[in-house]
DNA sequence: TTCGTAATTGCGAATAATTGCAACTACATT
DNA sequence: AATGTAGTTGCAATTATTCGCAATTACGAA
């Protein structure tokens, strides 16, 4: 089963309704290349490549469930651009720099402990395989 | 020397000019109580109370800058709530619940060793004092 | 199949946040 | 103290995002 068969089966299981709408915003969202992401907008504009009826809302509305529902990571890049991506999107972060915007995508391996941790202390299950985090790039620090 | 001065001394030393706006809106970040965060829309009307002539996109602006250069924390508490602090607010973490939008604070020690390896890996000094991690919290999880 | 209904969507309006630009002002220099 | 100027602000316009609600539709049950 493909990526894309799969968050739509999730969803099956939790009573959403596959309209079209939503598939042809989850496939757009699968259908980019293993490290790239896409905003809202751009997602509406190659949703609109095979039709021209979905409104900008509808694609806000799905992005939040899909968030929401764990099938889909949003991250911020720092201020204004906001992307998504699935979970074939490997496990990795992104260091943003509050300076100059420079993302610099890292291991995030180290964050298991932190997952762990996060877990027997406070029974909470992060979100660790697509994170943002901000700070001085090696650049600007002179 | 306070919280307040020290940020305008910071300030100074990089050449920002010092105008009663800037000086009205960190004492509006200052002057709320060691736990606490306020949004932009917060920070405004706070600043209001002693003049009526603060635009709310300077507001918007004088924060860009504050964050940008370190002296204040911009944190997301989940899609539509971003709220800012000074750092006297203490080194924390908070546990964004996905489903249900609850807060937790959490001890954010483990995170020093986050900090470190970022530095020594990618020469990246990251912002950990203060940061957001989403997942599910504890009652979500059934 | 057809039907009933709750979930979902589109649309336009409301709200939030950003931006361009002319006017203003903090502050270094004289 | 007066001046010059680059940095900053206010304002209005723009753009991004959210919301209310009536119309539509996915899909379980008949
Ligand atoms: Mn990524
Ligand atoms: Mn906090
Ligand atoms: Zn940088
Ligand atoms: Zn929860």
């Amino acid at each position: 089963m493909n990526d894309i068969d799969q968050i739509i089966e999730t969803l099956r299981g939790k009573q959403f309704r596959i309209t079209p709408q939503r598939e042809l915003i989850i496939r757009a969202l699968a259908d980019v290349d293993e490290d790239d992401h896409l905003t809202a907008e751009e997602i509406h504009k190659r949703v609109q490549v095979h039709t021209s009826a979905v409104n900008i809302a509808t694609v806000y509305r799905t992005l939040d469930m899909l968030v929401e529902e764990g099938l889909v990571s949003r991250i911020d890049l720092g201020g204004d651009k906001e992307v998504f991506a699935t979970v074939h999107h490997g496990m990795h972060m992104h260091l943003v720099c509050r300076q100059c915007g420079h993302v610099l995508d890292a291991d995030a391996q180290i964050l298991r402990d932190v997952g762990q941790y996060l877990f027997s202390e406070y029974e909470f299950v992060a979100d660790l395989e697509h994170i943002s985090l901000f700070g001085i790039c090696a650049n600007c620090q002179q």
